[in-house]
DNA sequence: ATGGAGTTACC
DNA sequence: GTAACTCCA
């Protein structure tokens, strides 16, 4: 009787899990093991929306092992220990991982290498629909620009979906903490509550959402995923960052559905692998500067902590500040305006607002956020450095009736229109009624601030 | 405003 | 020929 682990990392379903199919391809028994490190429970990574997620994750894939004869092992402690203790103690013969691509998931892949030697198997393709390091421009190990990857991207052939387990056989007497301890031991590593409305994880549920959303027509999207108030994207990114959902899967199933919106969201994945080639590559980028500009960023903790309760006198943006807070999610728009409005605007340092970001964010994913912030930023990959969105002009693109503002700013709720962006505008009585704060800088007044650090000597 | 055209640099 | 860069939007 052969025995495999297959170490569940940020890949936790059951379909289309090529880690899981391995290791029950290869050996009679699997050991699915799930290890909660030490290293990120004792720490500020320990968000407490992703771990509240991560608990209905761990349960539900729990709940689909045991219906297939099997169940979830999770354990506490350092993964690889944990792994080559739990190899021993079973006699595994093979222990298979998806590959990673932040810096604490290489490292974790060395060690793991190191102690295991052949018995490791890397399996790309997991996390992402291209691996990272699969397509590569000439004399270079990643892209730095979208457009080429994306041509590349596009012809790469893709995996077939790995068919689903029926039967998961789990050898007897494996030690595991119970599941309920493991939703105690998530609640009480995690600095903090959950936001009240954070949407439950799991592969179950982000399946029902992926049904849902793919049976709509995808043809609005390309007209209407930027529009804030009409909230028509898809909110599949936690599941996808917590592997709930396979991107394989998602891709081939939207790319089957007609018009020219099922590219726009087929292509909204190609950045999500887009960004996990370049971290891949360059790991540091999730804290230094790609491009360094020598930028020198200036905003006070005042107004940082302003920026993060969503008190910045731009409804827009506070707006999006505090769905951020409630819902532990924010509208990608807003992601982008809001963090303009740190980095351009009051010159804060992109790390500030990925730290935050990723605090809240129930999809809060190192390559995605990392990266978009630098993109923001003009640190980043990108070529054009001074781009700034000013949150006047995106309020009037993207929330024309003030819908969005209404929605997530409670002290504005009765002003009507379009009107709600520029609260300073009213008559000082309704304005000392409203109880909204002054904006932090002037944007209207042609007083336009620009970015510090740049063109000196 | 997570672009395009034209140019440069390097394979 | 391809990817990155620059300028222009």
């Amino acid at each position: 009787m052969s025995t495999a682990i297959a170490l569940f990392t940020s890949d936790l379903r059951i379909h289309d899990q090529p880690v899981l199919r391995a290791a029950l391809d290869a050996a009679d028994r699997v050991v699915p093991l799930f290890v909660l490190d030490d290293g990120v429970l004792g720490s500020r990574f320990c968000a407490p929306n992703r771990a509240a997620f991560l608990a209905d994750c761990l349960e539900d894939l729990d709940a689909s092992l045991r219906a297939r004869g099997g169940r979830l092992v999770v354990r506490r402690g350092d993964p690889v220990d944990t792994a080559v203790r739990l190899a021993a103690e079973t006699g595994a013969t093979a222990v298979h991982l998806a590959a990673g691509v932040s810096g604490h998931a290489q490292r974790r892949e060395d060690r793991l290498r190191r102690a295991l030697g052949d018995l490791l198997h890397i399996h790309d393709a997991v996390v992402t629909v291209v691996a990272a390091g699969a397509v590569t421009p000439a004399g270079r190990d990643h892209f730095a620009v979208f457009t080429p990857y994306l041509r590349r991207w596009e012809q790469q052939p893709r995996r077939d979906p790995a068919p689903t387990p029926r039967r998961v056989p789990v050898p007897d007497g494996v030690q595991g903490e119970r599941m309920a301890e493991v939703r105690a031991l998530l609640a009480s590593a995690a600095a903090g509550d959950p936001s009240p409305a954070l949407p439950r994880g799991g592969e179950t549920e982000g399946r029902r959402r992926r049904e849902a959303w793919l049976g709509a027509p995808l043809d609005a999207y390309q007209d209407r995923h930027d529009d804030l108030a009409g909230d028509a994207t898809s909110r599949l990114s936690p599941y996808l960052h917590f592997g709930c959902l396979s991107p394989t899967e998602l891709v081939r199933d939207a790319e089957a559905a007609p018009g020219p919106g099922a590219a726009a969201f087929v292509r909204q994945l190609a950045w999500r692998d887009f960004h996990h080639q370049v971290l891949a590559a360059r790991p540091a980028a999730a804290r230094l500067d790609y491009r360094p500009r020598g930028d020198r960023w200036a905003a006070d903790e005042q107004e940082l902590a302003a920026w993060r309760e969503g008190r910045t006198g731009y409804p827009v943006v506070d707006a999006g500040m505090r769905q951020l807070a409630h819902e532990g999610w924010m509208h990608n728009r807003a992601r982008l305006l809001t963090a303009s409005f740190l980095v351009k605007t009051l010159y804060g340092d992109w790390r500030a607002g990925a730290a935050h970001f990723l605090r809240l964010l129930v999809d809060g994913d190192l390559a995605n956020n990392q990266l978009n912030w630098q993109w923001v930023a003009g640190t980043g990959t990108d070529t054009r450095p001074n781009r700034v969105l000013n949150p006047l002009v995106q309020a009037r693109r993207f929330d024309p009736r003030g819908d969005y503002v209404r929605r997530w700013v409670p002290e504005l709720a009765s002003v009507e229109g379009p009107a709600v962006h520029r609260p300073w505008r009213l008559d000082p009585q309704r304005r000392a009624e409203l109880d909204y704060p002054e904006p932090l800088v002037d944007l209207e007044e042609g007083t336009r601030r620009f970015r510090q650090g740049r063109g000196l000597s």
